[in-house]
DNA sequence: GCAATAATAGACATCAATATCCAATTATAG
DNA sequence: CTATAATTGGATATTGATGTCTATTATTGC
């Protein structure tokens, strides 16, 4: 139901929210999140674009969220990327309906809305907080630390 | 959010709907939808080989919907063409996690939960009986009356 | 049996999403 | 100023979704 792209995106988010407000370069991401380094950084090219991140070059540089974990949302995150496109007019082109939906492009456009608004509500802070045995992108405890640590390559400065 | 093919599929099977129990021919279907014909054919296909509906060579056959309105909701025609794809399991394919979702997908996972639910608790005749300025595909009530009579080609028998 | 109708199957075309690669550009450290 | 780090942009490949075309098969009426 979202596409790849999508995916890709939450979980690059997810991981800079964790390392907020320090930067991360698009290759520790994508080794962190899984995501094909190539490709991701077209996804984080939108990103910016849409003024969701920042991104630095040079040594020392990366790509760091614009916003607070618990000011950013999932929606902005997805619009970003791969909008959700909410049902306007009728597709049909019917002229008799124009804005006024039929039933059937109603439910589909409300199921829409459900979705937009529920991804509206969700702050990526409630994301890193939320109790569950799983945390986000990482199998252990330990591996968050080992991310975090990066004890395998410090951190230039 | 949802494909092409989902939306085609839908619009086929409202039409057929209206005109439950009676069967319609691909090319009916299509002009009364429009939807390319030629690829509705696949997709009524896939409708078929889902058993959401029955289909008939020759003169006088057609497609046809195998339960009635009031028996089919649309999560079935969705599932039958594009199945709504819960996620079941970590997409990082972290050990750790299996079956137990971080909150990033458990998130994603529920708004698919939500959707396909919604799906599953709309039958076709509710849809059909939604009042509405707007009838499903069609552009006036007059054209309803044309589409479901047909005048300009009459049934054959 | 023959002709008309209508679905079916398969090959093929087109386009957008996904993915990779490399050269160019920018920024920093020393 | 130079070497290095890192993003940026463009070209290209690959795949799946969407769409078209043609021949075949099944059914009905004559």
């Amino acid at each position: 139901m979202f596409s790849q792209t999508v995916e890709y995106a939450l979980r690059a988010i997810v991981h800079l929210a964790d390392n907020s407000p320090n930067p991360c370069t698009t290759e520790q991401i994508a080794k962190a999140t899984k995501v094909p380094q190539a490709y991701l950084s077209k996804v984080l090219q939108s990103l910016r674009q849409s003024n969701v991140v920042h991104s630095q070059r040079g040594i020392g540089g990366g790509i760091s969220l614009i916003k607070t974990p618990d000011e950013l949302n999932l929606l902005e995150v997805v619009n970003a990327v791969d909008p959700i496109q909410r049902i306007k007019s009728c597709p049909l082109g019917l002229k008799g309906h124009g804005a006024n939906l039929c039933p059937l492009h109603r439910k589909l456009d409300e199921a829409m809305r459900v979705t937009e608004h529920a991804f509206s509500e969700t702050t990526l802070a409630e994301i890193l907080a939320s109790s569950t045995s799983s945390y986000p992108l990482c199998n252990e405890p330990e591996d968050r630390l080992t991310i975090l640590g990066e004890p395998s390559k410090p951190p230039v400065k």
